[in-house]
DNA sequence: TCAAAAGTCTATTACTATTATAGACTTTAT
DNA sequence: ATAAAGTCTATAATAGTAATAGACTTTTGA
C-alpha cells in the first residue's frame, strides 16, 4: 500500500495521463523468470561434463530467488514432466530430458500461460476477442505475427542452445 | 471476486501446481489493445480516402470498447502526440501525423510500457536484473533476442501498413 | 534407529496494478 | 442558450502475482 498511497498523495488517480507507473506489460512474471534460471542452471553442465543434480536452497542462493517460491516453480515444473527430483539425504533436482529436448517456450507456456500478445492468435489457448470479424481484424493480423515470432525463437531454443550460447560468450571474453 | 471465491472453494492455493488459473502474461493489456484498435479505426481512411474524425463513443460502440476506458486511453494517445482533438458538436478525435508516421510499437509502448520480456534488455527502460553477470546470462542473452524480434516487428510496421493490409484481406475475400 | 537433509503439499497473506465507473467541468457549433 | 463533444480528477471493483508459513514425507547414514 505503500506505493499506491505516495502515488495518490501527489494525485494518484490522474495516472492514466500524467505518470507511467511501473508499466511492463508484454513481459514474463518473476515466476516464469525464476523458472527459466532454474532450467539454465540445471542445464548447465558440470565438472563432469552432465547436467548436475542441484538442491533448492543451492538454485536459490545462487540465483536470489525466495526459496519457497522457488519450491513451488520446481514443483510446477516436476508435475509437467520437465524435473525429476529426489528426496532425501543428497536429494535435489535434475532434468528429466537431455538439455536440447527442453524449449524454453515449453518452460514458459507452463509457467506464465500461451505466448501469444492476444488470446485470439493462441495457438494453445485461443478465444474469440471480440472484434467484429476476425479474418479481418487488423490488431490480429500483426499481433499474429508477434505471435509466430516469439514462438519460433522460444520454441527453437532449447537449454542446450542457452548453455552452448553461455560458455561460447565466456570463451570469447577469456579471449580479450 | 466470483472467480476467486469458486476456486477457492475448490482449494485454491495449491493452484501453482494443480490449476492454470487465467495465466497469460506476456500479453498487451486490455488497454494496450483497446488504443490498438481505436487508432486502427482512426487510421482506416473513410470514404474520401482520407483516415476519418471519430467520436469516442462511436469508436466504443463500433469495438465494444467501455466509453469511459476509452476516453482515458484515447487523451494518454493525445498526450504523447498521436492524436488531435476538436471539442464541442461535430468534434472528435483525428491522427496528429500520417498513418505511414505511426508505429504500433510506439503506441504499444505508450499504453503498456517497454516491449522487453525482461527489463534487462529494454532498450528504453532499462534496469539490472540481479544475475550474478549480466554478460553471461543466459536468459538475458535468450530474451534479448525475443525482444529484438518483437520490437523489429512492432516498430516497423505502421498504422497504414495495418490498414493496407485489411483491406488486401478483403479483397482476397471477395475474391473467392 | 534416529536425526538431519531434502522434497511435498496445502493454506494464507500482502501487495499491486488493471480495469472500469462516476461526475463535474470546458469548449464549440448552431 | 442548448446540446454535443472532449477534459480532468477521483474512486471503486477486481484479480492475480509474489511471497511466506508450516506440517508432512522420504531418504541417507552415523
Amino acid at each position: 500500500r505503500n506505493r499506491l498511497d505516495n502515488i495518490q498523495a501527489l494525485n494518484y488517480s490522474y495516472y492514466y495521463k500524467t505518470y507511467n507507473i511501473n508499466r511492463h506489460y508484454m513481459r514474463l512474471s518473476k515466476r516464469g523468470e525464476y523458472g527459466l534460471r532454474a532450467m539454465i542452471m540445471l542445464a548447465s553442465p558440470g565438472s563432469d561434463g552432465h547436467p548436475p543434480v542441484l538442491q533448492i536452497r543451492e538454485i536459490s542462493e545462487r540465483e536470489r530467488i525466495p526459496a519457497k517460491f522457488l519450491e513451488q516453480i520446481l514443483l510446477t515444473l516436476k508435475n509437467a514432466g520437465l524435473l525429476h527430483s529426489k528426496m532425501g539425504v543428497g536429494g535435489g533436482y535434475h532434468l528429466a530430458r537431455l538439455a536440447s529436448e527442453i524449449s524454453l517456450g515449453h518452460i514458459v507456456r507452463i509457467l506464465d500461460g500461451p505466448l501469444a500478445p492476444v488470446k485470439c492468435v493462441s495457438q494453445m489457448a485461443y478465444e474469440p476477442c471480440g472484434c467484429p470479424d476476425e479474418e479481418t481484424c487488423g490488431l490480429r493480423l500483426a499481433m499474429g505475427d508477434v505471435r509466430n515470432s516469439i514462438a519460433e525463437i522460444l520454441d527453437g531454443t532449447s537449454l542446450e542452445d542457452v548453455t552452448r550460447r553461455v560458455s561460447e560468450v565466456r570463451q570469447s571474453i577469456q579471449a580479450r
